[in-house]
DNA sequence: CTGTTAGCGCGTTCAC
DNA sequence: GTGAACGCGCTAACAG
């Protein structure tokens, strides 16, 4: 077993022959402190390797320096790259990040959040598993939220989201212009303020063109790949199969272009292709896929900016006006979207 | 500015009207408290809210409860399958996880390693950025390591890796069956015991066939898409090109398969590929990629359980008795291997 | 079984 | 500038 018994703060005042206070003051740098004792002390300090006790100092400061990061899935990519962005900059503000997986249940989501509440982080990011699970903890005595990818509610909280809604819309007008006036949708769960801003602006395209989503050509998938696999297969075997597919998320196109090549239907002279979120293998898989790629690393470094904007040592009225930051993606145009096949 | 001032166990107690110790019984429930007076505190904890202090606690007894696991590189799913075993098994048995990713650099990896001990976790999983970089912290009065993926140097270390050497052999055996001569390898830095321990096994294959990894056809590259990519496209357009391509992780064979399809070499009929790591996309893309597939999940889950023995209360013999942990690896053939061609 | 007390390591008043 | 004393919230001895 370690010893845990690190040298504290009395045992470098004694080596340095100075009070425990003045190592402090050395420590927190507060310029108090004369120079030559100030290197003795930094002697001190280097040569037993001292390294203050976070935990001490939290309790009296009241401030962990930790930030709490909840994400719904870590198996996806786009959680991983907004994690990135968050961990970076909190690094870049002195804090470390708790990184807590959901794994897609609430009720974990839920002991996540009170085990970091338990440790007391100073901040959490919450990407949720369901748009209102969460809702009874909020507005408690507990550290600021930042909501990311998703608005929880219609309650005003601070959030960071891509705008999802003008992201399908152009998305989908791409594809009308191209010709295509059969297209299916493939959303996630529609508990998600995401999904639902993805759906609805689909359907606002759609709409303006004097077109419809088929009742039968809109499905909910769970951002597997083989939700998308089964939807595929079932979406192109059906007697009036659509000549462009839209999925909601990136896995679940993998899933579409495993059912295609099942059924050697070409893509995209028959049917056409494009997903939501970029992947590393966007452009190889082939053909190529074309997606609507979202600013998930600024994402996650927008919504450290704004955590520790709620932090403080702003002002108190910070709780009074949640931002909701919204993001613009831009579409990354591929090889799996097509002009309408003439047939 | 939140109120982080949380009810401590003295508001409990006065609410409850008995004293903090019996709180205290009742929230670690040693069970030497009377039902009926546990029942009135448990009241008197829900009706508060409160969640005791974790770093209080921590200054306490020692102990926070928090592993620390640094990566070298979150962006490799590689790392995330591990972070996901990891985090279920520490979640289990009680603990939170603080994830570092060191981002390749051996600088950034020593400042997380620093925050780590600050923080005072109670143990550490790494995946180093580099076998020798970490040595110098080692053994100082620190929270015990285990180490993944990677063995750090001879020195007898907790830690828990792929039978990299066995899992090569056998990958090259197989190639060499399908009648293959001319193979080439991608690696990673060889600064890892991980790439020249694969590399090790692809020699001692190859030689058991009296063949040579030719000078020319052992590349080292860096793990990311572009690396492989460019190295595919040496290799490729070399005067003697390899009929089989082995790279020895998954997103380089990412590149591969991209130089491949833009120089119009047909796999496998003339080049076979297979890469280290499986991926969620590797039977997707085309040709299907067949790959060696490590049990990264259990990699995670292994290692915590070896940390969390190292922790203690265990006998104090157990820093005596370091272990390494090797597991086993599976070949999962796809389409991107095949026999050699006649050509 | 229950209450009282001391102190974990640190930051922060205060006197000097 | 510097040093001694107090307390953050909690657990572990011990006393009742």
């Amino acid at each position: 077993m370690a010893k845990q018994t690190s040298y504290t703060m009395r045992d470098v005042a004694r080596l340095a022959g100075v009070s425990i206070s003045t190592v402090s003051a050395v420590v927190n740098n507060k310029g108090i402190v004369g120079p030559e004792l100030t290197a003795v002390v930094q002697k001190a300090i280097a040569a037993m390797h001292f390294s203050p006790h976070a935990g001490a100092r939290g309790l009296r400061t009241g401030r962990t320096h930790m930030l709490g990061l909840v994400v719904q899935d870590i198996t996806n990519p786009f959680f991983v790259e907004a994690l990135r962005g968050v961990e970076d900059q909190a690094i870049e503000h002195g804090y470390e990040v708790l990184v807590c997986n959901s794994n897609d249940q609430s009720d974990l989501e839920l002991r996540h959040l009170d085990a970091l509440h338990t440790k007391r982080v100073d901040g959490i990011l919450l990407a949720p598993t369901d748009s209102y699970a969460v809702r009874e903890t909020l507005g408690r005595d507990r550290a600021p939220i930042v909501f990311i990818d998703c608005i929880p509610m219609k309650a005003k909280v601070n959030c960071v989201v891509t705008d999802n809604f003008d992201a399908c819309y152009n998305g989908v007008r791409y594809l009308i212009e191209l010709g295509h006036q059969r297209i299916a949708v493939i959303c996630g769960r529609l508990t998600h303020s995401t999904s639902i801003d993805r759906v609805e602006g689909c359907r606002k395209a759609v709409q303006e063109s004097n077109l419809v989503i088929r009742e039968e050509h809109l499905r909910q998938g769970d951002s597997h790949i083989e939700s998308g696999y089964r939807i595929g297969h079932s979406l192109l075997q059906s007697s009036d199969p659509p000549t462009a597919i839209f999925t909601l998320n990136n896995r679940m196109a993998l899933g579409i272009l495993r059912a295609l090549t099942e059924l050697k239907i070409p893509c995209p002279s028959r049917v056409s292709v494009m997903s939501f979120d970029d992947a590393d293998w966007a452009e190889v898989v082939s053909p190529s896929l074309t997606t609507i790629a979202q600013p998930t690393y600024e994402m996650g470094t927008a919504a450290v900016d704004l955590l520790l904007r709620s932090i403080g040592p702003g002002p108190e009225q910070s709780e009074l006006k949640p931002q909701q930051i919204l993001l613009k993606s831009t579409l990354r145009i591929r090889g799996s979207t097509g002009p309408v096949s003439k047939s």
